[in-house]
DNA sequence: ATCAAAATCATACAAATGCGGTATTGATGC
DNA sequence: GCATCAATACCGCATTTGTATGATTTTGAT
């Protein structure tokens, strides 16, 4: 029999935990090498005890799983990490990806879709729930109702945008062009008033393009 | 028995073209609706006659394949476009996902895998081939491994800056926390002495890698 | 020539922010 | 034990920023 796939589980709830372990434990070419309670447990223990796979939960106590894969992923860049939560929120879901994960489930999956996703990810794939699939692929579509939200800004409200996204305020904005620091003001009000935010962080975000 | 899914099938090499044919039109709950040729062809005929699911190829003499999707997805906004290709070059794939594919398979996939990748692409899912697959989750990856200067930051620190690069004030940071606003303001006073900056936007661009 | 949009500037107010100092607690390291 | 640092918290001040209202001038298109 060839090596079972070694795979770890941080999960706060106990329940969830020990059917998670007995599944994995019980199923053959599996073996789970550890449950954790919390992020910091894990942190503590991994590093020196690398798996091929980790399952991680989001919603934990103190450390959330997202971090966690974060660092832990510094530590043992062999290991995969499968989120595996309730939630499928856009941000968690691509935080979760920046983060290094490479597969995220929602937890209604039926157990046997879990084993095939955990083989799957160890052997080079990407398993993902078939609602996250979609939010990742939609993500890149290049949009056709709003192909540019910054079509809709007047060339002079877009090089105050370019001043604001390299860190300049209203008056090193206005020193620059020119004008009074009240003109800059009322552009950049309209600048939000079109792109629908309230600060600059947000403007500037929108106009770099985010992710 | 419940409405079948229908399917068209654009792609060249008439083999192919026609072994997929007889796969899906054979097959229970799918109907093949029409064949294409070429690009051009499709763009006819599928806006007037628009289909659940087209299989789509993407070196094809003419128009290519992405570009393809790119006309028909504004043309027939219900459809669902799988590209079905011998390359996996990251280009390609990034470009078809922009184009707005939600569907990308090579194709040495076997042919029972086919028919489920078009019932979870009709479903809403968005089925890859799982090097795709690995490909588009790595895209996301944030480059920890350069020399970070955002090291320096504290584990709290770095939370809170995270925060900030999503637009948050102050105030909102505070609450998502747990800990007062002048915790938080403290804080930040901290990230722009150790990042050498003077401002939200600053310390975000830094945060997020934007020179 | 006229009209609409864009760019300019002013004033005003409330809230958010940047900067400085101080202090307590708990954890870590020497 | 002692020093250091992270995290927490407060106070206060000057400035910046977000929002609102209003007005004038330039410019481009019809």
């Amino acid at each position: 029999m060839k090596t079972a796939i070694t795979v770890a589980i941080v999960e706060d709830k106990e329940p969830i935990r020990q059917s998670l372990a007995i599944l994995v434990d019980g199923a053959d070419g599996f073996s789970c090498q550890a449950t954790f309670e919390t992020a910091e447990a894990a942190l503590e223990y991994l590093p020196s005890h690398c798996v091929d796979v980790v399952l991680m939960d989001i919603d934990l106590p103190g450390m959330n799983g997202i971090d966690c894969v974060r660092h832990l992923k510094l530590l043992c860049p062999g290991t995969q990490f499968m989120m595996c939560t309730m939630y499928d929120e856009d941000e968690t879901v691509f935080d979760a990806l920046k983060a290094g994960a490479n597969s995220y489930l929602l937890k209604r999956s039926p157990p046997h879709k879990l084993l095939e996703a955990i083989t799957e990810l160890y052997e080079g794939g990407a398993p993902m729930s078939s609602t996250i699939a979609r939010k990742i692929a939609s993500s890149f579509h290049i949009n056709t109702s709003a192909p540019n939200e910054l079509d809709v800004l007047t060339p002079r409200e877009r090089e105050i945008l370019d001043r604001l996204s390299k860190g300049y305020s209203h008056k090193e904005v206005a020193n620059e062009l020119f004008v009074s620091p009240t003109t800059v003001r009322k552009h950049i009000f309209n600048i939000y008033e079109k792109l629908q935010v309230h600060s600059k962080v947000e403007a500037v975000n929108k106009y770099l393009g985010r992710r």
